[in-house]
DNA sequence: CAAGATGTAGCAAACGATTGCATGACCCAC
DNA sequence: GTGGGTCATGCAATCGTTTGCTACATCTTG
């Protein structure tokens, strides 16, 4: 099936392809007299003729498209993100590249330079373990990007973040009313500002709080995985620290956390209760159903994406960084201290 | 950051462009000298030239990327998918572009147009509800693509689908082997082939079996969601006919009717078992931990890529089609009949 | 009424590759 | 020694747009 082009469009209309363009081109549209560029518009339409995306980003070097960089599209927080950013971006004319790295650097590196190649106009990260010196060195170009879930304290980079720290607080605040004293935390990898800012909150909530803080109570698991906390809530218990209730890294972690609890015939919430964080899909029918705090991973992309378009739209003006609100989920996973 | 185009390689190795282009690329590699070749690749490699994709692809119209459409990323069935394709199709040089549908005729046909605009040399359909008249125009202008999960009966199109029915057998198989003899069905919707199929080999697996078999043991839900299976499966509870196990079309109507035998009061698998279909992540951490059909949905989009990459190559090569083996997963919610 | 401003449209050169065709060098055989 | 065959390379058109510049009317304005 032949697509009509320009020339066409130009010659059925009779004027010069240039012309066309411009008439086509709500932009530059005020160039040509308004009667011919209307019947150029008629003969378009008729045509059923669209600019070839491909010639126009060749030539302008644009391509109406960003970059989109997330580890694992299987990890169920990413798929939200995702959505949000979509839905953003598509109704204003901008199509998302997506690339999986599974955290691995070069693939990062190498993702990076393929969307460089085509021409996209920004990036959205959401990727965990950062390529820091590629990060800045884009930075420095002053290629717009906008990052998701994470912070660089090198770079004034826009970000869009949720406000991990009051989250934790609520978490804390609804064990401390529930009759909760002594509360033990399955911290994630230390590498991420997530885990950190969520261990540093988690140590700040008990220091105001006059709770028992000694470091045995605070397990920092090595991965963001089932196994992980398991392994975690394993060493814990181990530990010989006092606890009736765990604040997980994140739902993971507190999955985890739930099988060892099973495994050695300790219930939830009877004896400890587990807090999880993200409140990822289907938290709501695990066993117990999990009180999580909930983070609105659909509106981190949104906003991310309209942070981006923003830095697209005006680079000179200075990048925001937002930090979304969370809210606390309560469902069974979360009881009464024991006695 | 300047990139190097062809021609500035060509110039520093003292060549024409063209035979930069030709010493650059394996297929017309041969039509060069070699030891110019070998200068010439030199040259590329240490000035950091790329070929620019969309020159090229604005030559070619050709682009190393393929159209990817299906309904919603956030269904959790689709990451596996996706991640299965691009697995396969990166290392062989191509990038797929996603596009969510959420089963919008017009938004598919607008996600295929753009695909076509920007030389995608193939598709691969996972979306349900499939615009008919578009995919048929598509198959008579030999548009290369794949369907997972669907096949048409107009058209001969590779598909890639799982063996539903053997699933189904499997599910009542061990159902019988815990004595059921009672068995009832919450279907799904049927315009989809998936719902079709699945009820169908409900409905002959237990004739063949000789198990009762009236109508009114299949309920069909209006949705593929859980509030439809939590409906579907009240509307069975209320019809009078018994039962001791219920084979729901998918995990999220599995899930519904979870919901509604809680409601109830009716424990599973004590006095019914339920059995899913899909396994869903987390499907082992619901409670009960769900005994469900899987699906091997990675290989499912890895094969379709294969299928796809296959179709590519050549052509006239008759399109197959696959069918993939399913498993049951025995896990909590299936247990003896009652007495 | 001349000179400059303004409005409209065409010309042609890009953007960075690919590729059919022409060219010239060289070799071989008759 | 000439005709023809290979090999290697260059030439130039092309893919479909965009855009700086130029050119020509027409309109102002003093």
């Amino acid at each position: 099936m032949h697509r009509a082009t320009l020339r066409e469009v130009a010659d059925k209309a009779g004027v010069h392809p240039a012309t066309a363009s411009r008439a086509l081109n709500s932009a530059t549209e005020g160039m040509v007299n308004a009667t011919t560029a209307a019947r150029i518009q008629k003969v378009a339409k008729e045509m059923g003729y669209t600019p070839n995306p491909i010639a126009r980003s060749l030539k302008t070097s644009r391509s109406s498209s960003i970059g989109l960089i997330i580890p694992d599209l299987t990890n169920p927080l990413f798929p939200p993100i995702v959505r949000g950013i979509e839905d953003v971006l598509r109704p204003v004319g901008y199509n998302a590249w997506i690339v999986n790295t599974d955290n691995q650097q070069d693939v990062e590196a190498s993702a990076v330079e393929s969307f460089r190649q085509r021409n996209v106009e920004g990036f959205v990260f959401a990727t965990a373990h950062l390529h820091h010196a590629l990060l800045e060195e884009m930075a420095a170009a002053s290629t717009p990007m906008v990052l998701i879930n994470r912070r660089l304290a090198s770079a004034d980079i826009p970000s869009v973040t949720s406000d991990d720290s009051t989250g934790v607080t609520l978490a804390i605040q609804h064990l401390v009313e529930l009759g909760h004293r002594n509360i033990a935390h399955l911290a994630g990898p230390q590498d991420l500002s997530t885990g950190v800012t969520r261990r540093r909150a988690f140590r700040e909530n008990l220091e105001e709080r006059g709770l028992p803080d000694e470091a045995g109570r605070i397990v920092v698991c090595d991965a963001w995985s089932e196994e992980a906390g398991a392994r975690g809530m394993l060493q814990l218990l181990d530990s010989g620290v006092p606890f009736t209730a765990v604040l997980a890294g994140n739902d993971l972690l507190a999955l985890g956390a739930y099988d060892t609890l099973a495994a050695r015939g300790i219930s939830c919430p009877g004896e400890i209760s587990v807090i999880g964080f993200n409140d990822m899909p289907y938290m709501d029918k695990v066993y117990p159903p999990m009180t999580t705090v909930r983070i609105p991973h659909y509106e981190l992309g949104a906003e991310a994406a309209r942070l981006l378009l923003e830095v697209l739209d005006g680079p000179e003006r200075h990048p925001r960084s937002l930090l979304l609100p969370l809210t606390l989920v309560v469902r069974g996973s979360t009881g009464p201290a024991a006695a």
